[in-house]
DNA sequence: TGCCCCCATGTAAGCGCTTGCATGACATCG
DNA sequence: CGATGTCATGCAAGCGCTTACATGGGGGCA
């Protein structure tokens, strides 16, 4: 029983006595095909099961009908819901997603994006502003069609659905210092090869030095992962002077600077400001509920969605789109106490 | 500025003063060609910034490299880290991840099958093992290669890469009933159209019925939110009498479920015991730390790639792979009280 | 009635790649 | 030294589909 070969259009013109030509119309463009002759045609693709073939399809249209996101890491619930959205209204315009993760490395990004290119990806959706210049040249060279996003400007051309992280890293710091903190410390992510990341840190750093009693007394930098959280606290904690408040790039690190601080006695609030930054889950579940910058992921992924469609369909002068962030009060923040514990 | 088309193997051949059929063999079977040419090749197609072109590569080759994923919701970090392993596995390959979410909606999932198939890719990763049988026709009749992940089952004939979520269910429910509880509730998540959260409740029921004096109170179902956990305890509350442990379909509903508890003045685990399910990041934050199952994400996305990989490389006779849970005690799970508050 | 145009369909030329077979250079062996 | 084998490479035939262009029949309009 040799597996017999899936029909061809070829077989589906013979089948119902017309052209593939006039096959290839009903499927793609049916309007353009008399009635009487579009229902012989249904029936013969039904009594054969035919389907077209994805490589003949692509090959002559130059079209996959696939676009490719590049994450820097599927775990990272900071992207989930956003690459969900994204993978939503790409859906409803029958478009597929491929995904690859970068593992936050820009040589890794740049191997996967050949990868995503070479599995037929019409467009892609890149996460972050800053890559190597080697990455855009072949992006430039391939001319291929991208959207931005987890980040914005406005400089550089390229159309971007997403938000600045320097502005939301400010928010939150403006929200600590008018809680009345005025000696400040940062539990950051990677900042390099990560953008956002850095960008955070200069918001903080831009935000502090414009309030000249406030100070910033250390940034301790962390991967994403909770135990790095708490080993960066207690690094702080181990530096001393111990900060009344301590900004965290990510929700995260956040909850385990939360961790440690009550490790160590601190009471948060009470004792110690922290927050997050990102609002995913763990930030209303953690104890107390993470003041946090909540980042409109849905949206963005949405939006990101809407302007690579269009761009693939060959729209032009496209606007890139900035989101808003917000802050969200939950209960880490509080005024500083009088008498610092530490 | 012309947009230049992108080269094809028919530059990179001239450049190189070569065939197209080395440049091909060069890239697909290195060593079939003299390392010297390798190199001019080499060179070639970095300069030109050639990258194979998928369709004529599909067309020619029938093999598109590419495999599929239908998951559930990929905003779920239940199975993030599960699907990251899975494509960092099959990427170590060269084989590009296609991801399409299915909202927990069997018809979806037939669609996003349908498209999977169509955008070409040449396997496919299912979650859980239950759907219509239009499904699995549709499968077999596309002669679909594929593996089943996040359940098993050794009598249907298909290969599997997962965990029993039923055991799983009762080792959690064993540790519930060694710690003592006779009176157990239970928030599942809906187990319409999902058998993994359906198996979960049978290895509850089964377990408890196994223990003559323990006695299952009652069984809400909720969709996987934090507010849904809420309410579902809120629920349970109100209908009384309070069990002294309450068993979670997964971490988020005890997360919402603790919150609601503490809401109501309860306290965890003295006053009530909650148990979670998956050991997702917020299992490890929230207050206390949730006893929940661990499902070895990882390693079951990693062995799925593996084992789809033999299967499209024609590998027959497979197995398929259990794997093992185990119960994380931390903080939600206690003795009764004796004299139980409500 | 005759002209034009439009609509439905057919013809055929690729799209870029893989691969079986052919070729030629060189080494090896009797 | 010629026959034979081996290795690297080239040649060319498709793979299944889309689409520009060609064709012919019929309706509308003057």
């Amino acid at each position: 029983m040799k597996p017999t070969k899936p029909p061809t259009l070829e077989d589906v013109a013979r089948a119902a006595s017309v052209s593939t030509a006039t096959i290839s119309r009903a499927i793609n463009d049916p309007n353009k095909v008399a009635k009487e002759t579009r229902l012989k045609i249904q029936t013969a693709i039904e009594t054969l099961g035919y389907t077209p073939n994805f490589g003949g399809r692509a090959l002559a249209s130059n079209r996959t009908n696939t676009v490719g996101v590049l994450i820097p890491s599927l775990s990272n619930a900071m992207f989930a819901s956003g690459v969900q959205a994204f993978e939503e209204a790409l859906s409803e315009s029958g478009v597929t997603l491929l995904i690859a993760s970068t593992r936050y490395d820009p040589d890794q990004e740049l191997r996967q994006i050949r990868s995503l290119m070479a599995h037929g990806a019409d467009g892609l959706l890149l996460i972050g502003s800053e890559r190597p210049a080697k990455t855009w040249d072949f992006l430039a060279l391939r001319q291929v069609p991208f959207v931005v996003s987890w980040a914005f400007n406005t400089d550089d051309g390229r159309i971007y659905a997403g938000f600045d992280n320097f502005k939301a890293a400010a928010q939150i710091t403006q929200a600590g210092l008018d809680a009345g903190h005025r000696r400040i410390g940062m539990i950051a992510g990677i900042t390099q090869n990560n953008d956002r990341a850095y960008q955070r840190v200069a918001g903080v750093r831009a935000t502090i030095a414009g309030t000249p009693d406030a100070k910033l007394l250390c940034v301790v930098e962390a991967p994403y992962l909770l135990q790095h959280g708490s080993d960066a606290f207690d690094e702080i904690f181990a530096q001393g002077p111990l900060p009344s408040l301590i900004i965290c790039g990510n929700d995260v690190l956040a909850a385990g600077a939360i961790l440690a601080a009550r490790a160590k006695g601190l009471r948060v609030p009470q004792d110690i400001s922290i927050t997050g930054f990102d609002d995913i889950g763990i930030a209303a579940v953690s104890e107390p509920a993470l003041t946090t910058v909540r980042i409109p992921q849905a949206e963005m992924g949405r939006m990101a969605a809407k302007l690579l469609l269009e761009r693939l369909n060959g729209a032009d002068a496209q606007q890139s789109v900035e989101f808003a962030t917000d802050v969200i009060f939950r209960g880490t923040l509080a005024p500083p106490s009088a008498f610092p514990s530490a």
